[in-house]
Formats: C-alpha cells, structure tokens, sequence
DNA sequence: AGCACGCCGACT
DNA sequence: GTCGGCGTGCTC
C-alpha cells in the first residue's frame, strides 16, 4: 500500500520529465449498474484503489448512475479509450459485504439476468438515486440525513406473553435446529395450531442469545404487523428495543432505508420481512426462518423472477447456517427434498393447544339445487352456527359482484375491448343499481350499458357470482348477522384490511365473505363454520400445479375454522367430491396427497422432477410473437444441439390462456430438463441470443426460470 | 431502460 | 414556419 501511494505520489513530476516510462498506476473496474444490457457490468477506471462492495457514482451514456464495484481486473474488457473515470465513491456506508455480493452472482447467473439489475434494485432507493448525493436537496446525502433525525419515540412496554411450555414434539424440533452449527435446511411440517410459531421463537432466541442475527420471512405484508407484535413481545427482553426490524413493500423510501442501515450494521438483530428482505446484508446472521414456505408470494413475479425461498436456502447453504422452512402443507419441491434426505423433516403431529381438527364435510352439488350458489346444506348450517353466537367464514375466489354481463336475448357477453376476457360487473355503491364493469387484467372501467349493444335488449343478467354478491344474497338470507368482506376491492386503502380484520377479531362480524386473502394467517376466536364456494373452478385451472395449491388453500381456510371453537366444520360445495384433493382433505391426509401428487408429477416428468424454464413473448400481433419462440427454439436446436442430447426438451410455443391483455398479445414456450446444471447450462448460451432476436423481430421477451404458473 | 437524434403532421 | 409524434440507436 505504501508503495503504491509513494508511486502515485510522484508520478506526476516524473511524467514532466522527458522519456519517463512510469505512467500513473490506473484502477481499472468492473461497476454494476441496473441497465437491462449484456450482463449489467461497465468498466470504468480510478486513479485510486476501490474496494469491491462500494457504491460509486459514473456516468453511463449521458445520465449518472450509482453502481456497485463488482471486480478488479489487469485490464478493461473494451477499448481503454472508451473507459471513462469513476466520478465518485461514496462512503457513507461500509462496502457491501462478500457474501451479499455472492448471493447476487448467483441469483444473476441462476435466473438470467444482468448483474446491475439484480443488486441495484435490492438496495433501499436513496442509496441508489444520484439526486440523493447530487444537487440541492442532497446535503450530506441520505444516510447523514437520517442520522440528523430524531429517532422515533420508544415504543410502549410490552408485556411478554405467556410463554408457552413446549410439547415433546416442539422441543425435539428445537434441540435439532439449535444443536445444528453448520448448514442445515429443515422442513418444519405441522398443521395449523400445531405450534410452528413457537419452534420459530425458542430456535431464534437461541441463536440471538449466541450473538446472531436471524432473518424471519413471512410471504406478505398482511402478516407482518401480527408476528411483529408477538416477536416485539418476545424478544425485547433478550436484545432491547433495537432488536427488530421490519420490512416489506408498504415502508416509504425513508422508513425502508432506517430499517436496512439497522440490519446491515448488526444493530438490530431480527429481520421480519416479506421477499424482498433476502435481500439485506446481515452481518451476523445465523439462522434463517421461512414461514409459509409453500406460498406463491415468494417468488416474486416481475423484473428478477427470483424465489426468495429458494435464495434463502442457498445462502444459508453459503453462509453455512440453519434455514427452516415451515409450512402445513409444504410445496412438493421442498417436500420431494425432505423424502429424498437433502432436508430433515421436522413433523409436528400434535395439536399443541387445546383445540381439535374441524371435521370435513364434501357437499356434492351436482344433484343439488343451489340457492345464490348456496347448498341447502351450507346454509343451514350457517345458521345453526350463528344463532350459537359462532362466527362463519364465506370462501370464494372471485371478487366483484359478477363474473360477467350477459344479454339473454341474442347471448353478448360483456367484454375488455383491450383483453381477451370478460368485464367483470362490480358494484361501487351501496345502491343495487350502481355497478359497473370492470377488467381484471388491465384495470379497464366501463358503465353497465342500459341495454344490449348487440341487440337492444334492456334484459342484461349478471352471470355467476362474486363475493360482492354473495354479500348481498347473504344479507338478506340472514338479516340479523353483521356482515363483512374482504377482498381486494374491500382492502384497497391503506390500512382498510387491519381494520376489518380488527372489527373481525373483536367480535363485531357474523358473517365474513372474503377471496384467499382471509385463508393466510388470521386466527379467528368465534369461528366455527368454513363453507368454500366454487372450489372446483380452481382444480380446474389449466395448470399442473392446480391441485397443490387448491390443497394448500383449503387447508389453510380450513385452519380457521376450530382454532378455539371446539367443533369447528368445514363445508366444501363441489361436483367431483371423488377428486383426491378433496378425498386428502377430508382426512387431513397431507402426507398422502403428497406421494399421490409426487407419483402422478413423476409418472409424466413434470417439477419436481423436471426443471423447467418459460419464455414468453409480448408483441402487437400473436402471430409475431409466436414467429418470435419458434425461432428461438430453432436457435436452440440448431446451435445447441449438444443440449438436445443430454435431455433439454422444447414444447411447442403457445398463445395464454388470456391471449390479449391491454391491447398486447402473449404466448409463451417452455423448455424442460431433468437436469438442473443441464438446463442452467443451456439458458446461459441461449439468453444472450434472445435479447437481439427480440429487438430485431419487435418482439418484448421475459425468460423466467422455476416458473409458478404456466 | 433512458435519452438522444431524426424526420413527417397540425398549430401559435 | 415550429411543437411534437415515436422509430432506431447507443450507452463502459
């Protein structure tokens, strides 16, 4: 180092002196910056050394950016003349450290994308916007700026909770995780009310006890604010008030910024968060807990298509730490993981409260006259339980008042003049008169017409039902009960979703009516009947994983039922009761819906025994963008075909499902491999082609590795 | 993705 | 005559 500093301490004189050959020692480096091109990685140069981890400020094009040194390299991969000088490195926090670098090299290598777009976007905003350092409103940039801040008031004393004395089952899974001092992933399987929460708790405060951090992901914001309060309750006591941080999406920049700076400098010791806070470097971290693991909100569905399950599991894997996965009814990859050894099962069997399984009841509708889509059966029922002064749940995936608008003279259907699909009838006001339609996938509003457009006709019917019209029916089947809904459409302010769960809680609902939203996470004391409407729609979802998540789901709803009411019932309305989704259901049989599930995947090669990949194309017309994959795919069987052999199979392409959706037109290929570094191999020679194909052909093209959904 | 340059339509 | 539409080309 002194060498160096002596060198470019005197090689400006020696330069003035003719026939001098020391030239001034140049840094050349590799910066990240999130620009969707080649790999994300710009080289510039620096009369001074940089650490790799800092934040720096350079022009790209004719804008400034701030990137992330990513290497160090002899030379530049481009003209030196072309190189241009690293306006500024920013100090205002410590260097991103080596293992947050690494997980972004994997995450970029693994699903595709440029490095820049992977690391910038995972960085709270001001510590990547050039306003924040630049210009007028920057004095000091952000992070002085938030120092200067009073810190927010002291949050009130919480008393902690009982603590709850753990059973034989609990403590084994305990004594396994805490006594686990290198990698490890657990699958944590119990069912609801069978005390998961409590294994998470007593796990944390041991490594927390240790020095460690621990990271604790829940699938979505709805859930924080509830396991915030029982984590604040249980660990304040063992680190103080700055153990926790929080974060998710909803935090404004400033809030999301704070509560990054006091995780990533091991201030505070236990992030709670949603995905994205896979993200966030920790220092100490030494355990890692995803909850809900199963759930689809974890793998995010934009921009980097990345699983933060899946991430969370190969940096406990680099970090060499425990990672627990838990869930009642675990994904089929994770549970495939556990049957085959590479994780350790951990199985909670007992309830460990005082409560008892709902007893399942299938209503089979196909003979049945439905009333408003209520079973006889269901709404008597409901009516039992509320005269016991229980609470009842209404379960239907399907918001707004319904489905569609139909003439019932000449058949017109109300329709998205920019999607293919139907507008769905909503109503805005407490007035039955005030609907109107509405498109699911592009936010497209209209007014009900008065009568058809087609024909005239004034008799237009709504068609099906969605959960504003069962409110209705349900209004004036029972007009004593207190209803509520919730759904998307009831939730959007901020802050409406707490309230009516609140009002839910505190006992001053009957009857609530609510889309998946009320399947996660809440814990109803009166509640003592489930009944599920229209289940059979999403068994029927073009999509293999179907059945999985209809399990998923019905068992998660049916979790709230009996939590505290002894008795608590559960009613499905179906036509295939036979189904062996329900059949499992019935006896809460996850065990066997699961090797049922992995013999049929196996049987056709589908994940968990395939790896698969889905490219899908956007353009004006389906015709180009179906032009657009068959070319890719002859690229690959042309040049690749080396891969052809070693088992990379192509399907044809193929329009989705919904073709059209805000006057753009879709359709996807999907490519497949029983082997994963095999298909890993391929995607990294055939992406880069992709990109210019797409440009020449006009063609918008996403490339999504381990798609959820196809 | 931005941000420019560039070449054709209706407006003070 | 110019303001502005978005096609296309480039960014270490």
């Amino acid at each position: 180092m002194s060498a160096l500093q002596k060198n470019s301490d005197t090689c400006g004189i020696e330069q003035e002196q003719p026939g001098s050959q020391i030239n001034p020692k140049v840094h050349w480096v590799g910066v990240a910056l999130d620009v969707p091109l080649g790999d994300g990685v710009f080289d510039y140069k620096s009369s001074d050394p940089v650490e790799l981890g800092v934040r720096v400020i350079v022009t790209f094009g004719r804008r400034k950016m701030i990137g992330v040194v990513v290497s160090r390299q002899d030379k530049p991969r481009i003209d030196p003349e072309q190189v241009r000088e690293i306006e500024e490195v920013l100090s205002d926090i410590a260097p991103l450290p080596a293992d947050w670098l690494r997980m972004a090299q994997f995450a970029a290598g693994y699903y595709q994308r440029p490095l820049g777009e992977v690391m910038l976007p995972s960085l709270p905003a001001p510590l990547r916007k050039v306003s924040a350092y630049q210009g007028k409103a920057s004095r000091g940039g952000p992070v002085a700026r938030m120092r200067k801040q009073r810190s927010p008031a002291p949050l009130p004393d919480l008393t902690p909770d009982q603590i709850p004395t753990l059973n034989t089952e609990q403590s084994g899974a305990v004594d396994q995780i805490v006594a686990c001092n290198s990698h490890q992933t657990f699958l944590l399987h119990g069912v609801t009310g069978s005390g998961k929460t409590e294994v998470y708790l007593h796990s944390a405060l041991h490594y927390l006890a240790g020095g460690k951090q621990v990271l604790f992901m829940v699938p979505e914001i709805n859930l924080t604010p509830q396991f915030e309060q029982v984590l604040r309750a249980r660990l304040v006591h063992q680190g103080g008030e700055d153990v926790l941080a929080v974060l998710h999406s909803g935090l404004s920049d400033g809030q999301r910024l704070r509560e990054w700076l006091r995780v990533s400098t091991g201030q505070a010791r236990v992030l709670l968060g949603t995905r994205l806070s896979i993200f966030t470097p920790m220092p100490h971290l030494g355990l890692i807990i995803v909850d809900e693991e199963h759930d689809a909100s974890y793998k995010q569905q934009d921009g980097l298509r990345y699983s933060a399950r899946d991430l969370a599991v190969w940096r406990g894997h680099d970090r060499n730490i425990p990672v627990v996965l838990g869930s009642a009814t675990p994904s089929l990859e994770s549970w495939h993981h556990a049957q085959k050894q590479r994780y350790t099962c951990l199985s909670l069997r007992q309830r460990a409260r005082d409560v008892t399984l709902p007893h399942i009841r299938l209503v089979d509708t196909r003979r049945l006259e439905l009333q408003q889509g209520f079973s006889p059966q269901l709404l008597e029922a409901m009516g039992k339980r509320l005269d016991a002064k229980e609470q009842v749940l209404v379960f239907l995936n399907r918001r707004g008042y319904a489905p569609v608008l139909s003439c019932t003279s000449c058949g017109w259907v109300s329709q998205c003049p920019r999607c293919t699909a139907y507008t769905i009838l909503h109503r805005s006001g407490s007035a039955a008169r005030h609907h109107h339609l509405q498109c699911h996938h592009c936010g497209y509003h209209a007014r009900v017409p008065e009568k058809c457009p087609d024909c005239g006709d004034a008799d237009l019917r709504p068609m099906g039902r969605g959960t504003q019209r069962l409110e209705e029916y349900l209004g004036e089947c029972f007009p004593a009960a207190r209803i509520a809904r919730i759904d998307a459409d009831s939730t959007r302010l901020k802050g409406s979703a707490q309230k009516l769960f609140a009002k839910v809680h505190a006992g001053e609902i009957d009857i609530l009516v609510g889309t998946q939203m009320v399947a996660k996470g809440h814990d109803f004391a009166r509640l003592g009947l489930v009944g599920v409407l229209n289940a059979d729609a999403m068994l029927f979802a073009q999509d293999f994983r179907a059945p999985e998540r209809l399990f998923a789901q019905l068992m998660q709803v049916a979790g709230r039922a009996g939590r505290h009411v002894a008795g608590g019932e559960v009613i499905v309305q179906t036509d295939y009761p036979e189904q062996p989704v329900y059949q499992a259901l019935l006896h809460h049989d996850y065990t066997g819906f699961a090797r049922h599930s992995l013999q049929e995947r196996e049987s056709v090669g589908l994940p968990p025994f395939a790896f698969q990949a889905l490219l899908t194309a956007e353009a004006k017309t389906i015709a180009k963008a179906l032009s657009f994959l068959e070319e890719a795919k002859s690229v690959a069987q042309n040049q690749f075909s080396a891969y052809m052999d070693m088992a990379v199979t192509f399907y044809d392409p193929v329009p989705l499902r919904v073709v059209r959706v805000a006057h753009v037109e879709r359709a996807q290929l999907l490519v497949e491999s029983t082997s994963r570094p095999v298909l890993q191999a391929f995607l990294s020679a055939w992406n880069p082609q992709l990109g210019p194909l797409a440009n020449q052909l006009r063609v918008r093209c996403t490339l999504e590795v381990d798609p959820l959904e196809i």
